[in-house]
DNA sequence: CGAAAGCGTAACCTACAGGTTACGCGTTAG
DNA sequence: CTAACGCGTAACCTGTAGGTTACGCTTTCG
C-alpha cells in the first residue's frame, strides 16, 4: 500500500493512469502527450508498475501498458478505516466492489494480439 | 486534492492520522510515540495541517491537533473515477453523490474547555 | 543485411523532502 | 518575577525523486 500511496502522489503518474482509464497505450503514445522528456515517462511508468497499478504487455517493439485498480483496494481500505464516522466511505465500499467486478471483465480490453505478460 | 495525496504519501503521517482517530492529542503526545525528533514531528504536522486533513486547538500552551477526514473525499472520489469503466454516465454519478455530500458537524472529538480554533 | 523505429537504462544534475540541533516566543508554575 | 514547559521556526545536512542527454538492445522494414 506505501508503494500504491507514493505512486498516486505525483500528478503525472495520475494523469498517466487516468489515460490509461479509457484503454492500453503504448510507453511512446504516453509519453507523446507530455512535455517532459520520454525517458522521464519511462520511469514514471516503471514506479507505476513497480505498485501493481500498472501492467505491460509487449507486443513487437511496443510496450503497451494496461490499467490494473486491484492495488487501490488496500489504499481504499486504509482511508475507510479512518474515516468510520464520515460517511462517505460507502463510495469506497462502492469503489472495493467496483474493483473486485473489474478484476473479473479485464480480459475485455485485452485485444486477440498475442502479447508476453510482464507484471511486476 | 493533490496536497492530501502528498499527505497521505508519508507513512508517519498516515500514522499520525491513524492516532487521531482515537481522539485528539497534543503536539507533545504525538511526538512522543516516534522516535524522530520532535521538530520533525512538528514539520509532518504542519504538512497535515496545510493538507486540511487535520485542524488545531490552541489549549493554554499546548496545541492540539484534530482529525478532520474531510479532504479525503476529493481523492476518494478520483480513486472512484478511476477503477470505473470510463464513460461520462459514471462521471455525473460521482458528481451527484459529491453535490449531496453530507457536511454534518464531526464534534465527536470536541470536550468541553474552550479553545481558539486555528483551521488550515 | 543494414537502417530506422520503439523503449528501457545509465550517468548526471538540481530541487526538495525529511532529518537534526539551536533558538525564540507565549504560557503556566513556584 | 523568574524559571520551566510546550511548541513552532530557522539553519543546516543528506538522500532521493524527477528531470535531462547519451547510449544500447530488440524488432521491423527497405
Amino acid at each position: 500500500m506505501d508503494q500504491v500511496a507514493g505512486a498516486i502522489a505525483d500528478p503525472v503518474r495520475r494523469e498517466i493512469l487516468m489515460m490509461l482509464r479509457e484503454g492500453r497505450l503504448s510507453a511512446g503514445e504516453i509519453a507523446g502527450r507530455f512535455p517532459i522528456s520520454r525517458p522521464a515517462v519511462s520511469r514514471h511508468l516503471r514506479v507505476l508498475r513497480d505498485s501493481g497499478l500498472v501492467r505491460d504487455e509487449l507486443v513487437g517493439r511496443r510496450r503497451f501498458y494496461v490499467l490494473d485498480t486491484g492495488p487501490l483496494a488496500g489504499l481504499a481500505e486504509w482511508m475507510a478505516l479512518l474515516a468510520r464516522p464520515s460517511g462517505w466511505e460507502h463510495r469506497l465500499d462502492a469503489l472495493e466492489t467496483e474493483i473486485h467486478r473489474t478484476r473479473r471483465e479485464r480480459r475485455v480490453h485485452g485485444t486477440t494480439d498475442q502479447a508476453k505478460e510482464n507484471t511486476a
